[in-house]
DNA sequence: TAAATAAAAAAGACCGGTTGGTATTTTTTT
DNA sequence: AAAAAAATACCAACCGGTCTTTTTTATTTA
């Protein structure tokens, strides 16, 4: 049975990432969760010990929903590359685009707030990048052994370069907020790994 | 000559902009400033309104330094493509790579910072970029002009993309800061650019 | 060249409002 | 009736910004 405290919890959860990906993490303040909650300070601090905790949690739940989007008729793809390009279809038409979070990309836009600002904080996100990135490079090594590259493609690279490219387009099409800005980005990207073929 | 007033006006701009490369518009206090410029809050806004009027300061002052950099030895290069490699290695090697702002990439920084915050600040950023995908854009048009490219190429979508991932690398690199990220960026960026020659 | 003076620059005290967070009391669920 | 949840009042520290006074700088005059 889900309690009328979880309930509350959950809501907090969820307010707040809408708040953080459109304010950011500091320029959100205690009060703005007051208001999106309709709680007052006794109500959330009862909760949360403080509002890093908040985020903490957070940032699990959108990490939940991401994946949920993201690997969606991923896992039973034979061809590797096209598994790839399948996630980065997820990722920018269905994640991205579809403006899960009022802000873009949660995760781009707390790593280029919090870094500089917040180790612990920021390195959580970006283990979340390289997580990512090796799952890419892990399949792009599956596609070389069954010699669908061209001879010295330096995976781990192109894997990066593909996080990177995802990032910089989560980045731009936040502040465009054009669709033809994912688009492009995913003809490109599609048109990037074609090459990689031999 | 150069009076004291306009020496503290420029330390002013110079430190803020440092500032606001590392800790982020919102997160960087008047305070900060003020320790940052050994000055007091009569000193300060003696030359700047606010700091807000800081801020437009301090974005003409880093386009001043990064067109600087990324222009140097370019306008001299016959061959467009040639050109836009040397820009982007100017960019991600000379101005990323150096560290030339402690924070990283001051706009990319500042535009996911301010948008959705500020439209006035955060489109100041974005014309810029748009400015700088739409000579990237014209120079691939003068190569297609030389019969360079390959037919069916996209020139527009060509030069966001380049852009893009240009600003995906500072977002990743600024977090890492391992000299990697932007070598490879460079070096896919480059590939993907061989690419579009037939 | 040195003193006088006008103007520019900086200092410092102060303002209302907001920040994240705490402790206690009241209300609502179990 | 016990426990969980929420409300309320409160805190010191800090926010961006203003105003008046003091100090420094630059210019003029002797």
């Amino acid at each position: 049975m889900v309690t009328k405290g979880l309930q509350t919890k959950q809501n907090i959860i969820v307010k707040s990432l809408d708040l953080f990906s459109v304010k950011g993490y500091y320029n959100t303040s205690v009060n703005d969760i007051l208001e999106a909650t309709s709680l007052t300070k006794g109500g959330l601090y009862g909760h949360f010990q403080s509002k890093e905790d908040i985020w903490y949690a957070v940032y699990e739940e959108a990490v939940t929903i991401w994946k949920n989007i993201v690997f969606k008729d991923v896992r039973n793809i034979e061809d590797p590359l096209e598994r790839i390009k399948k996630v980065l279809d997820n990722d920018l038409r269905n994640y991205l685009g579809a403006h899960i979070f009022s802000g873009g990309c949660f995760f781009l836009n707390m790593l280029v707030e919090l870094t500089g600002q917040s180790s612990t904080m920021s390195n959580c996100i970006l283990n979340g990048f390289i997580d990512f990135s090796k799952l890419i490079n892990q399949w792009l090594r599956e596609a070389h052994e069954k010699n669908m590259l061209k001879p010295g493609i330096k995976f781990n690279e192109v894997a990066s370069f593909i996080v990177i490219s995802v990032n910089g387009c989560a980045a731009l099409y936040s502040s465009i907020r054009d669709p033809g800005i994912w688009k492009l980005t995913l003809s490109q990207l599609n048109f990037y790994i074609s090459e990689l073929k031999q």
